[in-house]
DNA sequence: GCCGTTTTCGGCCCGACTGTTTTCAGTCG
């Protein structure tokens, strides 16, 4: 996808542009930057359908920014952040990366000090030239220098997966204390996007001006065990950062303001500038402690009576992204998304036959108890050979095991079934390591690519549709081969496989574990008619609770329920 | 530079906190 790349670079020429002080158009690069970046469709797709006339049509991108885009499409360079550069040899983006450091500082640090780059500005810190500067000082000095070490240390975004467990704890202790009205994370978390940059709580309370309710508050946050530092503490706002390097706000906010808190600390940025304009046109102020009309406040307790005020129908915060969810709520056609409660099953997940730590029994009592009333075990095949996997004799061995087991749940009454699945490797040449006269007794076989990752595109595709063709594939499993935060995709075309999962009725699964198949993705699925499967690709009875990930991920992709294979439950 | 269910010209989201200033600019979300 050129999108990242193109999106990056306007991002820069904004900053070069806000760097010399030119007025508004900043703001029209950004923009148009974070419409790219967040766009379902490959822009030079887009461009060589319709050239530059195609280009004109994205939202925020004019006859100027299209010209940009093009030049990029075809050459690879863009000439006029080149030139910006140059006049201006600053790395604006290494820069902008340091908190407290915008562009006007960067600018007066480059024209005092001639800090170019972030290795500069370390040396100016330690040589103690920055404080004496007008506008800066001591604290500054010092916080700039926390932020090179942190930025040196900090692994950037975090795994919403890492930091839930602590979020949820933290979310306990805050909503216990006395005098707390409501209580809610907001932000990234809420919107429960795949990585979050930092966590921002909120917190209701009747009377603001209670002095006491409000230092207590503060200080049960910023005293909390894993704080290393406080980045701010006021009357309505605190910051710290925690140990693991993860930053949060706690917002106090009266109960009468909560809900309009709530949506705008929840955004994102651009779904709430889209829909302060909105208000805005009708007449309306949208801020953080209500919708006004001239002075007087007409809404702000809940969420849903601003929403419902500006006419249309609340908008759940995975939607929440700008990507057409307000145009839907206007005409009250949002889908009702997919929940953890309507999950039947899973199939995906591996016994101790392959890698996995816990045998068929142990994950199907675990299985029941979340309330499922399946479970597919899809262990490795024998490709697979880190992880131990299944030949076609021992495959064959493991279905009389399950006959056995499910045998057991009917002997007792047990409403529950183990399924026999089986994760099938497909080789470089799409074909399956496994005879179909053994993949015919099993209840369904998914497919996954776990070798040959560095082939082209072309080919890597082909590979996959090729494996599509078997009348006994049901799945495809973690599509792109992305682990986040681990392994980058391979190279394929999601589009086209997209495509042949409709022609060979393949479902595509959502892999709680490896967040790999965009919500962009996923709603292209829904839009072509593929159906999904959500896996948790469970290693041990712990990880199947992790299934929930996938279905945020899946909400994201505004799927309901009929769209996901496994809420289905038919009674056999 | 982009946009338009009041507009093809004249606008462009908004408030809190910090650190520096002695009344406010810069940054952030």
């Amino acid at each position: 996808m050129k999108n990242q790349e193109i999106s990056q670079i306007l991002f820069e020429i904004g900053d070069f542009l806000e760097l010399g002080e030119v007025p508004f158009k900043p703001q029209a690069y950004q923009q148009a930057a974070i419409v790219l970046d967040n766009m379902e469709k490959d822009v030079s797709e887009i461009y060589k359908e319709d050239g530059i006339k195609g280009l004109e049509k994205i939202p925020g991108v004019g006859k100027s920014i299209a010209v940009i885009i093009e030049e990029y499409l075809k050459t690879g360079k863009v000439k006029y952040i080149k030139d910006l550069k140059k006049e201006t040899p600053i790395d604006l983006e290494g820069l902008t990366k340091i908190e407290g450091l915008g562009v006007k500082r960067i600018k007066k640090l480059y024209k005092e000090l001639g800090v170019r780059n972030l290795k500069d500005l370390e040396k100016a810190v330690d040589d103690h030239k920055v404080s004496p500067l007008f506008g800066f000082g001591e604290k500054m000095e010092k916080n700039i220098l926390d932020a090179i070490e942190f930025l040196k240390k900090s692994k950037g975004r975090f795994l919403l997966r890492e930091v839930f467990p602590q979020v949820k704890i933290i979310g306990e202790k805050l909503k216990k204390i006395q005098g707390v009205v409501d209580f809610s994370v907001a932000g990234s978390f809420r919107r429960r996007k795949e990585t979050i940059g930092d966590v921002d709580f909120l917190v209701g309370i009747k009377d603001m001006t209670d002095k006491y309710l409000v230092e207590k508050i503060m200080n049960t946050f910023v005293t909390m065990d894993d704080v290393v530092k406080i980045v701010g503490k006021g009357g309505t706002k605190s910051s710290i950062r925690t140990r693991q390097g993860l930053n949060m706000d706690l917002r106090l906010v009266p109960v009468h303001s909560f809900g309009a808190a709530l949506q705008y600390f929840t955004g994102s940025k651009d779904h709430n500038i889209s829909l302060r304009r909105i208000a805005m046109k009708m007449g309306y102020k949208l801020n953080e402690y209500g919708l006004f009309k001239e002075e007087r406040k007409i809404k702000g307790e809940t969420e849903e009576e601003i929403y419902e005020k500006l006419r249309m129908e609340w908008i759940p915060p995975e939607l929440r992204e700008n990507q057409g969810e307000i145009q839907l709520a206007i005409e009250r056609k949002l889908p009702k998304l997919v929940e953890l409660k309507d999950i039947k099953g899973d199939f995906h997940c591996h016994s101790n036959w392959d890698g996995g730590e816990n045998s068929i029994e142990e994950m199907a009592e675990r299985a029941i108890s979340l309330g499922y009333k399946y479970l597919g075990i899809a262990d490795h095949t024998q490709s697979l050979k880190i992880e131990n996997g299944l030949d076609e004799k021992r495959l064959l061995e493991q279905g009389k095991k399950i006959d056995e087991i499910n045998a057991g749940f009917i002997k007792k009454g047990i409403n529950f079934k183990v399924l026999k699945g089986s994760e099938v490797d497909i080789l470089k040449d799409g074909t399956l390591d496994i005879k179909d006269k053994v993949l015919k007794t099993l209840d369904y076989v998914s497919v996954s690519i776990h070798s040959n990752f560095k082939m082209g595109k072309r080919e890597m595709t082909k590979r996959v549709i090729k494996a599509f063709e078997n009348p006994y594939v049901k799945i495809f499993n973690h599509p792109t081969g992305m682990i986040l935060g681990k392994r980058d995709e391979y190279d394929i075309n999601i589009e086209q496989v997209i495509k042949a999962a409709k022609e060979n009725n393949v479902a595509l699964e959502m892999n709680s574990y490896r967040s790999d198949l965009s919500y962009q993705s996923a709603k292209i699925a829904k839009e072509m008619g593929v159906k999904l499967t959500i896996g948790s690709d469970a290693h041990n009875i712990k990880e199947l609770e992790d299934l929930q990930f996938g279905v945020y991920q899946a909400r994201r992709g505004g799927l309901a329920k009929e769209d996901v294979v496994n809420t289905i439950y038919e009674k056999s």
